[in-house]
DNA sequence: AATGAATGAGCGTTCATTCAT
DNA sequence: TATGAATGAACGCTCATTCAT
């Protein structure tokens, strides 16, 4: 009988382990002896349970998107006013800021070399284009898409004025601007679903 | 004496035919025989121009950055109603969004090599981060730091999502959305200078 | 020490069903995993049961020209006339021609590999020699070492030919012509023991 | 103005060095670098001139089998009868016995690496096949296929006896025996055209 | 100024071999 | 006995960079 080891629970180890290197130096830079030397094994051991670079890098990223969703989701549903969203959404990206740039390096990364194959039909895409979808409709309780896409381009968008360093950019101020701005639009222009979840 | 300009010109043409390689491959992926290749040079002409690689690239950055800047002044100055430059905003963006894509792209890579080494201090990043932020202003008319910055978070995120091949989010639709958004929020919480230019 | 004839009967299995792969591949391009692979076995086993692939090989090659001296050796016991003899002999190279042409590559990738060794004087080696010295002998009935060394030639030729890959050359029409040949030449220059077994 | 090479014939020069090391080790067991290392370049400049391992190999072999070609079609031509020649063959068989192993080598390990590729069909195998044959008709100086493919087993047949380490079969003598083999032959079976070049 | 031949460290990957189970 | 996870030297190959011309 060989060594016991949980094939799938070893790989996702080495995934999460990943994701900081991937995060700061890219996919093209990092390399895969700096990755094993990192994780604590050798290259070899990297080969057994990836057959290649590309391949450990997609695991990667469909982990992450994976967690991520699964994360946003629990979170999210517990809170029921938008008020309350409002500081939760606020919190969440405060609070994982780092995170969320380390993830948003490694869309940028997988989109880029990814391009021009089709990967944008792939279930994979669209599950991750459900992604901040999902967390935004979720947070307003309501299906107004364009809605939707303009909270989704504004939590991008701040994210990637930090990931740029640009760290004047205020996240809790921004936030509760949003929110306000959410609330004149609606008073505004009318909504009959102003609360979610009623 | 005469040389010495031509040197410099020829410098910018080579940054120029750059810009779209880097934008395409990233930094690390591209190479130096690449580049030189699409340039019709030979790799020893592009290191008689630049001493290597990373200099090429910073050359590049710092280029478009001012080139950016300047375009952006020239075309918001013409303009007098907030509803006119929301809609040249619009138009801006959707016109050029391929390269405001590309723009990004090299911004990206640019913060994920340049990182811990101090260079958020630098003038170089300093102008860079005026970019939005002068262009926002001028746009707004107005100094209200947090708006400023509410906006050029929107402007990019609308970018990121395209970078990122979510082609659902509508430019124009959004750029509308925007400009209700900013106005039902002035008129709520007041604002003595709602027209930028008088 | 039942376990003992079973070990030394799995090894023989496993050298056997090796024979394939070390002939289409060749010594250094085929791998022990492919190998345990093909043979269904793990790599652990394989180690089990020899040392290293070297020693793997070598053993391989001793087993085939020890089955391949048993076999002629007792096929050719029944035939008498010369005339059989030609027709057993084309007859055989035909049939197994495939078979030949894999123990080719074997020999030439195992002499390859042994230069420089003094192999030649080793007790594998002159066994190995023997082998179609003695299938010619043999089949000739008579110790005229230049004319067994020529049929000898021959043969390794047609199978040299076929193994390049030149299907035009006729493996049943030349064993014939060797056969007048032959023929011819004795009658000329004269023999006194025209017949084998007399 | 780059450094003044001639492509080409650094080339050719190259694949000359190249020869040895491919033929005593084989293709899968020399590295690029052992390559490069003994013909006095680095590995950089092996592949400046050559794409790749494989590419390397093939321009080795082509190179050989025209050198081959050119070679024995010149020494050919000055000698007018049978006899002549068959000593030419000796003679040339003998001197080179070394080249021909090598040869041999290479064209042996070249059969392996290209099988199921359609190789057979190419019209590099087709010269290449044609090589021994023409060097034979050219012999001969008769058109019988089944004669000429039976003297070109025969040359392979010894070659290979000596590659194989077989250094007890006499090249003279067994050239000798085949002259008076073809002698008995064509008297026996009668020949019109019995002396080639008349 | 401009070329491209030359370099060699370093890349992604492989593979014979070892060893805990 | 049998397994396959683990190793790391070494492979084919790349590429930023140098330099003779």
């Amino acid at each position: 009988m060989p060594k016991i080891v949980d094939h799938d629970l070893y790989r996702k180890e080495l995934l999460n382990k990943c994701f900081d290197l991937f995060a700061q130096k890219g996919y093209a830079s990092i390399t895969m002896r700096q990755i094993a030397k990192e994780l604590g094994v050798s290259t070899g051991t990297l080969y057994h349970y990836f057959p290649n670079k590309k391949s450990l890098f997609e695991h990667l990223v469909e982990e992450m998107v994976q967690q991520e969703i699964a994360i946003a989701t629990a979170d999210w549903k517990t809170l029921t006013t938008r008020q309350q969203r409002a500081e939760a959404l606020g919190k969440y990206l405060l609070c994982n800021l780092d995170y969320h740039i380390k993830s948003s390096y490694l869309m940028i990364d997988f989109s880029q070399h990814q391009d021009s194959q089709g990967y944008v039909d792939s279930p994979f895409w669209l599950r991750l284009c459900e992604r901040y979808q999902s967390v935004i409709y979720e947070f307003l309780g309501l299906e107004d898409r364009a809605l939707a896409d303009f909270m989704m381009c504004f939590v991008d968008g701040v994210i990637l004025e930090r990931l740029l360093g640009n760290d004047r950019v205020d996240v809790v101020e921004q936030c509760t601007l949003m929110g306000k701005m959410i609330s004149a639009y609606l008073e505004k222009y009318g909504y009959e679903k102003p609360e979610p979840g009623n």
